[in-house]
RNA sequence: GCCCAAGUGGCGGAAUGGUAGACGCAGGGGAUUCAAAAUCCCCCGCUGGUAACAGCGUGCGAGUUCGAGUCUCGCCUUGGGCACCA
């Protein structure tokens, strides 16, 4: 073979590998283990560029590890359960059961020609029976922990689909596909009592030293640990058993300027005064209106109604304020009743405008200090208050000192105390849905509900029993029409019983997956001995977008799974560290109106970048970029990302509604709408085909190693990187030219000059010591510039054949971990022994990386005017003499001393005159 | 509105406070070839200069330092997260 042949190559070391077994990871051998793991796909069908980078860079920190001595722990497995499926049945008939396999032995198909050293004998999917029945178990042992609860909770109702509708199905107040109004509904659901957490997932927060600052920030603000008072306003006339309103506030040291008080039309006064008068029904019935989503939220405009009731100021007897009901006012969220001060609160300020209440400011708009007023409020001549003298004296405070202050203040007069409050909401799991994992339940009527007899697990989900297939052809869950499912005994009492419908949020599967992989197929949720082995994570790689829920989730999950006796204390923070990877960029045409424009013809090469005119960039999500799948018998392709809305002509954006449908699976994270996703029906798409870069065409164009190197070498793995066809077409010949190089080494001269074998072997030790910096550190793009470097050195050296043999054959190792086929090869070919796969990483030797004579710039006062080359062990005062004697120094001194003279050895010497 | 991050050639991007632009892409020139493919060599921040060289240069403005892309402060722009959260 004189050419270098991808396909022949890879194919040969994967079944090299495979039947070494090098990858099955067992709890054997005294070396330490490390347990790698890429977030897992969800099974579309198709893999695309951003799951290569995602693999790809998990399988360069297995490989490293596994060449530097550890037992490392490399699994994969499938997010298997949610909408898509559900939607394939509804929308092309079939069963998601079957569509979901078939899709996992296609991405499987074009997962392994990527010579991932992925222990595939630990592979499962989410929705085989033996995963979520052990996942029924680990729901019954958070029951009986009191981890998992049922209460009523709001949710967006679909009255014409008689479904649950998630916030992002709710358009303009609509459901997505009957157009109905959607009615807000208190429904019984279950919840895990993730709140119960929230300080604690908080504080641990810190530990996780090895997880981006960004995540943990994000995380941070999502739990929202706020510092407030709360107390109580009495009412001057009570009204049916109510006298008085608690209420929570951050901002304690405003309480003197309080002008009203507002409460939730969900609040219990409110509910009482509903009962009981038609004008305060009324408003509340409007105020209620519309869906629970932040679009809505955002439109709707600040409604009150004053009751007529009044509430004492706690600090001024004298004062009373008027209790209004308000829309904007969560009932969830602290007390369901806020008082408002205008002066110092925006919204407070605009309800106060519009329903004109006073405006009272407490503090002084000094310079600094003090917080400004809105511009027209700003008194004449400022009123000190009673309050911030009463308790602060006469100094402004500002920020948490004033509100602890004022906490302060409060407690000693008896005026309510100082709470924390969180703004995480326990997780609400229930879904109206048949692919997931049903929830173990049994209702009984005479023992309510009852959990399902661990023996009785798994409760499988139906699948066509008694010729009974499942209906997908109506809205709601199936699950709550299947004729026999539901039937079932007591497990208490033994009498005839139903079944619970509900199935678990997705998100649930992928909570505790990790802890999984440990014993793939023990008969519990996990084997302790295994677990204590494996866990924790070492490093775990996915994408930012799972930056709080999922991650949030897990670490809820394995803290749980510590309570219930399924993970050890240590694994309560499973993730020991996390990378949060960039996406593959590509740029495209949205649709074909524009390309038409653009004047594209359909023959253009394949990846090509036609006309700068109208292009624009879609972003390629990991994990599930472009969902492929029929709607009402059109053949579509969902593809999520940053399009820009204007450059779509209207006609090639497919309703949104259908979209999220899809995108319900994974729950998207609040306020995700707002994102600019934008839908392209796939006949548009196929039009522009060139767009999308698949996969498995670039591998089967290029090798699997090509679309390795490239997905690493562009950019920093945290960012973006943009797919090229000329980058991949650059990566390809770099590597014929690698393999050129090792297959070449047999013609050097047996003898060369020590010389230029010693800068060859020189340099091997620098790209050693860099290559290995730059894998550690997440570095990959630097990695590589350093491996062009090398190569481009070794190409060039005049060492003799047992030098370049050498380097060659460094080089094949310093590359295996990104092209670990071409460097097997070339292994085999120069004589390394074994496989390289396994072969100990080498070691940089420390006296190689510095060289004899070093060059030193000399500056003359920081800037730069001449360069000497001394020896590296040089001393400073020696340095320092032939650096004054330098010409262009001489010149610039021009007789004068320095005053200043800095030498940094080996580095650069100041000269300050 | 609140919080966070990032701004370096035509492009992606390198650079423990120590020669800014490594490495790659794109571009230009050349060798080889009947010709092409493939391969190899050279140039490539901006301005001036035939050149040697000089001046400028890491979003803008200050500061710290012998020395700043890197540290501090203030702006600008872009990206991201959160949000009727009291």
């Amino acid at each position: 073979m004189s050419r270098y042949s991808a396909a022949e190559i890879e194919a040969k070391w994967q079944q090299a590998w495979d039947q070494a077994g090098i990858f099955e990871a067992t709890r054997e051998g005294d070396k330490p283990k490390y347990y790698v793991l890429e977030m897992f796909p969800y099974p579309s069908g198709r893999i695309h560029m951003g799951h290569v980078r995602n693999y790809t860079m998990g399988d360069v920190v297995a490989r490293y590890k596994i060449a530097t001595g550890h037992n490392v722990l490399h699994p994969m497995g499938w997010d298997a359960f949610g909408m898509p499926a559900e939607n394939a049945a509804m929308a092309i008939g079939g069963h998601p059961k079957d569509w979901t396999y078939q899709n996992i032995a296609d991405m499987r198909a074009q997962m392994k020609p990527l010579g991932l050293s992925i222990d595939w004998s630990r592979e499962f999917a989410t929705c085989d029976p033996e995963y979520y029945g052990q996942q029924q178990a680990l729901f019954l042992d958070m029951l009986a922990e009191g981890l998992v609860y049922r209460k009523n909770a709001v949710v967006n109702w679909d009255p014409v689909d008689m479904t649950v509708l998630a916030n992002e199905q709710v358009i303009d107040g609509k459901g997505w596909r009957s157009g109905a109004e959607v009615e807000r509904r208190e429904l019984t659901q279950w919840f895990f009592r993730i709140s119960d957490m929230a300080e604690e997932l908080l504080e641990a927060l810190d530990g996780l030293e090895n997880w981006p600052a960004k995540v943990r920030l994000m995380q941070e603000n999502w739990i929202g640990k706020s510092r407030g008072l709360q107390f109580a306003f009495g009412l001057v006339d009570g009204f049916d058993g109510h006298d008085r309103v608690e209420v929570y506030t951050t901002r304690p040291d405003t309480l003197m300027g309080a002008s009203f008080v507002g409460i939730s039309p969900d609040h219990p006064l409110a509910k009482t005064l509903e009962r009981e008068r038609e004008d305060v029904a009324a408003f509340c019935a409007e105020a209620r209106k519309g869906g629970t989503t932040a679009e809505a939220i955002e439109k709707a405009e600040k409604m009150g109604f004053d009751t007529g009731l009044r509430a004492r100021h706690p600090f001024d007897t004298s004062c009373e304020l008027p209790v209004y009901i308000a829309n904007f006012i969560l009932m969830d969220y602290g007390t369901g009743a806020i008082f408002g001060c205008p002066a110092h609160d925006q919204r407070d300020f605009e309800f106060a405008t519009k329903y004109e209440l006073p405006i009272i400011p407490v503090f002084e708009p000094l310079d600094g200090g003090a917080e400004p007023l809105p511009e027209a409020f700003v008194p004449a001549k400022s009123d000190k208050t009673r309050f911030v003298r009463g308790f602060a004296g006469d100094e402004v405070q500002t920020g948490e000192e004033a509100v602890n202050a004022a906490i302060e203040f409060c407690e000693a007069n008896g005026v309510g105390q100082g709470v924390t409050k969180f703004r995480l909401r326990d997780w609400g799991l229930s879904r109206q849905r048949y692919w997931g994992c049903p929830i173990p339940v049994v209702h009984c009527a005479a023992c309510g509900v009852v959990p399902e007899a661990k023996e009785n697990l798994p409760v499988q989900l139906p699948y066509d029993e008694d010729g009974t297939p499942i209906d997908f052809s109506t809205p709601g869950n199936p699950l709550d029409r299947h004729p026999t499912w539901r039937d079932c005994t007591c497990p208490s009492c033994g009498a005839p019983a139903t079944r619970e419908t509900d199935t678990m949020d997705t998100f649930v599967d992928s909570s505790w997956y990790y802890a999984r992989f440990t014993a793939p197929h023990a008969a519990t949720p996990t084997d302790m001995a295994e677990a204590e082995y494996w866990m924790n994570v070492d490093q775990y790689i996915g994408g930012i977008e799972h930056a709080i829920l999922h991650l949030l989730y897990s670490r809820f999950f394995a803290r749980a799974m510590h309570i219930t006796g399924h993970l050890p204390k240590k694994a309560i923070e499973p993730f020991n560290a996390l990378f949060t990877q960039g996406m593959v960029t590509h740029e495209m045409y949205a649709g074909a109106e524009t390309t038409r424009e653009a004047g594209v013809s359909s023959d253009e090469e394949e990846g090509q970048v036609i006309n700068a005119g109208r292009e624009t960039r879609v972003k390629y999500y990991f994990p599930e970029d472009v969902i492929r799948f029929e709607f009402n018998g059109r053949p579509k392709a969902l593809l999520r990302g940053a399009v820009e809305k204007e450059e779509i002509d209207a006609q090639n954006v497919i309703a949104l509604n259908e979209f999220w449908e899809f995108e319900r699976r994974r729950t998207k994270t609040v306020g995700e709408e707002d994102n600019a996703l934008d839908v392209i029906p796939s006949a548009k798409m196929s039009k522009s085909k060139k767009n999308v870069v698949d996969p498995a065409s670039i591998i089967s164009a290029y090798g699997a190693d090509t679309a390795r190197w490239f997905v690493l070498s562009d950019s920093p793995p945290e960012r973006d990187v943009e797919w090229t066809a000329s980058g991949a077409e650059a990566a390809s010949k770099h590597l014929a030219r690698v393999w050129r190089i090792a297959s070449e080494v047999a013609n050097a001269p047996e003898a060369a000059t020590p010389e230029a074998d010693e800068a060859l072997l020189r340099e091997m030790h620098k790209a050693i010591d860099e290559v290995t910096k730059g894998v550690e550190s997440f570095g990959f793009n630097a990695a590589i510039a350093r491996l062009y470097a090398f190569t481009n050195t070794l190409a060039r050296s005049g060492a003799g054949k047992a030098a370049k043999t050498g380097a060659t054959l460094t080089l094949a190792q310093l590359m295996s971990p990104m092209t670990p086929h071409l460097s097997e090869d070339i292994w085999a070919m120069l004589g390394g022994e074994g496989l390289v796969a396994t072969a100990p990483w080498p070691v940089a030797d420390a006296k190689m990386l510095v060289d004899e004579n070093v060059t030193l710039p000399i500056q003359i006062n920081g800037k730069r005017r001449a360069e000497i080359s001394v020896p590296h062990d040089m001393p400073k005062s020696e340095v320092e003499k032939i650096a004054l004697a330098h010409d262009a120094v001489v010149k610039a001194l021009d007789g004068a001393q320095p005053k200043k003279v800095i030498v940094v050895p080996g580095r650069i010497v100041n000269v300050v005159i």
